[in-house]
DNA sequence: ATAAGAAGGACCC
DNA sequence: ATCCAGGGTCCTTCTGCT
């Protein structure tokens, strides 16, 4: 079916609402929570450019997908389905046996914490429905805000505190700390542990231990905490989704009951698997884990794209094990960046950027870094971001010299109208290292066992730095010489399933010709499968870091209405995406006009340019730069 | 011709 | 009647040098 012709205009705006809710679904936090819900609001009120820019990122990934299938057909025609499957067969039985269910890897994750310390101290607000932080919305337009409070009359705003969450972070770590010393922050509210040793040495069951640190966490602080038991890291982090908030969940450590958990796990729920690469997979028939055993054919053919040693390990469920706090010499960037309302006098911006620059500055001095490379970073009005880069001869970290590579940067793409700007400096000198240089060999060496030089030099460094990443879990796109398997460390067999998986894949050229015809006419229509993204989950009322104190048991209060409900989380989450939907807002909207009188600019006009024009639109004339080809 | 830089994204908390 | 998500990492692709 061609084109956006064939969707109806009211659908289309419902799933977009929904997609603007959406990304926050399955695994978002908080704050991700309530900037969706203040980005809806906000953004329903103005008429929206965001929504304009959501839409066409949509729209490209929609293009992005028809391309892949096309590949995918292509391949398919010439392909030995048969031959395929079993080789992959083969891959998959090599990594069955690289599995380690030896160590106990806990995911500790704080419920609602900026909420839930507000709560802890003002205990008045028990019960009512409140937001934290000064989001978009509590900061929005007045219609913005009128909406809100029409949704939400009961609806209170508090400002961030994040120096009282930074004094409870450190409390609730250092309990974390008596359970393993080497545990892994990662952010301020959660982190991951590995308890083998505490639970050998207490002669103590894991869920004991784990229930047994919950509870002191409570009692030190109050707060709760919820935690995922399980053989590795990424295993761990979904189940401390389990049963969240103030729960526990262990994961059974046999093969059998983790290829079951994965078997019908949305593949959204896995760590790296963003709102693109869900639909993405979506369209090669991948839902959840399970699907990727089914396609498994297919994800070999297109294995540049997905990668297929990491789709395979996350079907078995075989991730990281490895716990280790992480090193200061790790840091690969610093920065600081502000959003304001758009702007597009050179002073005003100017002005911007020397705050930044102040800020960078003293963050650098703080901490101890100076750089090479200054990259500024720009958003337009339309919400595009750009971003410029200088390599300096020399270490940089004053603000003069920040703001005037910055300005330097920026001033050739004037005119512009922007409502970001931001600088980021990379290619960092450490001025506290002690030790000097080859800092991050030293790792290198314990860790080695001194294999075969040739490439296990690389693998077992990239493996390393994965690991240790603060964000830790393997990245999505891998190229098949990297897949850095087995940081596990036993693995030495890794390096014949690498070479069997090249075999496999060789199928395709080299090299890309796709970029050629990327460029070439392309005038096709969005197929059918424009609204995609069929099931994606909504805003989870039961992520309990939602916008609001959420209750519990078998009570729940719509976080936009304030009505207690007593169903479970689907329902709840049914009733959310209600009112939230286009009709409960455009009601309130209608009254908005009513009083502020603005015409209401609303949601989709249809209609879209046909060729997308990479090209930044807004700021007429000349803009930044061209490198789209 | 190749390694390195630049730009743009995806994703995470 | 309006104005603040910000801090990161990694990956891919392209390009202009020596």
């Amino acid at each position: 079916m061609p084109a956006e012709d064939g969707l109806k205009r009211s659908q289309e705006t419902e799933s977009l609402v929904k997609r603007l809710a959406g990304p926050s679904s399955g695994k978002a936090g908080l704050a991700k929570d309530q900037s969706e819900i203040n980005r809806i609001i906000t953004e329903a009120s103005k008429g929206s450019k965001f929504y304009d820019n959501e839409k066409k990122k949509d729209k490209e990934v929609t293009v992005r997908i028809e391309k892949i299938l096309k590949e995918r057909d292509e391949s398919l025609k010439t392909a030995d389905i048969r031959k395929i499957e079993s080789s992959v067969d083969q891959l998959i039985a090599e990594l069955e046996v690289q599995r380690d269910l030896t160590q106990i890897i806990v995911h500790v994750d704080m419920d609602a914490f900026y909420a839930n310390v507000e709560l802890l101290d003002n205990p008045k607000l028990h019960g009512k429905p409140f937001a934290v932080g000064k989001g978009v919305l509590s900061t929005a337009s007045y219609e913005a805000r009128f909406i809100a409070k029409k949704l939400c009359p009961d609806l209170i705003f508090l400002p961030n505190r994040f120096s009282r969450y930074l004094e409870m972070s450190k409390k609730i770590m250092d309990i974390f700390h008596r359970y393993d010393p080497d545990m892994c922050p990662a952010g301020c509210d959660e982190g991951y542990l590995n308890i083998t040793p505490y639970c050998e040495e207490h002669s103590m069951a894991a869920e004991d231990c784990v229930r047994e640190m919950r509870e002191t966490v409570f009692r030190e602080t109050q707060l709760t905490v919820s935690a995922g038991i399980a053989p590795n890291k990424m295993l761990a982090k979904i189940c401390s989704d389990k049963n969240k908030p103030n729960g526990q969940f262990q994961l059974e450590f046999k093969p059998e009951a983790i290829k079951a958990f994965m078997h019908d796990l949305s593949i959204r729920k896995v760590p790296g698997i963003g709102r693109v690469n869900e639909r993405m997979l979506d369209a090669i028939g991948i839902k959840t884990c399970g699907d990727i055993y089914q396609q498994r054919a297919v994800v070999t053919l297109m294995d540049k794209r997905f990668g297929l040693v990491f789709l395979c390990r996350t079907y078995l469920g075989i991730a990281s094990n490895v716990v280790q706090p992480h090193e200061r010499e790790e840091r690969k960037s610093i920065g600081a960046e502000r959003t304001f309302s758009t702007l597009d006098s050179k002073e005003k911006i100017f002005e911007k950027l020397t705050e930044v620059s102040v800020e960078l500055e003293k963050d650098m001095e703080e901490t101890g870094w100076v750089g090479r490379t200054v990259t500024l970073k720009f958003k337009l009005d339309t919400y595009q971001v750009f971003t410029r880069a200088k390599s300096i001869d020399h270490w940089v970290s004053k603000k003069e010299e920040l703001f005037a590579i910055g300005k330097e940067l920026l001033l050739p793409e004037f005119p512009l109208k922007i409502r970001l700007i931001g600088l980021r400096v990379t290619k960092l000198k450490d001025l506290r290292a002690k030790d000097d240089p080859t800092n991050g060999i030293k790792r290198f060496f314990q860790s080695s066992k001194e294999n075969e030089p040739r490439k296990k030099a690389k693998l077992e460094d990239d493996a390393d730095l994965h690991d240790v990443m603060e964000d830790a879990m393997p990245g999505f796109h891998e190229h098949d010489e990297t897949d850095y398997q087995v940081d596990d460390n036993d693995g030495d067999d890794i390096v014949e399933i690498t070479n069997m998986d090249k075999d496999v894949t060789r199928s395709r050229p080299p090299h890309s010709t796709s970029n050629a015809q990327a460029s070439s006419s392309k005038l096709e229509s969005v197929p059918a499968r424009a609204r995609s993204t069929s099931a994606a989950p909504r805003l989870r009322g039961d992520k309990g870091k939602s916008i609001l104190t959420s209750i519990k048991a078998s009570t729940q209060e719509c976080p936009i209405c304030s009505k207690v409900l007593e169903i479970d989380n689907d329902s709840l989450n049914a009733h959310i995406d209600f009112c939230l939907s286009r009709s409960a807002i455009m009601e309130a909207q209608v009254e908005t006009n009513k009083l502020v009188k603005k015409p209401y600019v609303g949601w989709p006009r249809q209609e879209f340019s046909r060729k997308v024009d990479t090209k930044p639109p807004s700021s007429r004339g000349r803009q930044p730069s061209k490198r789209g080809r």
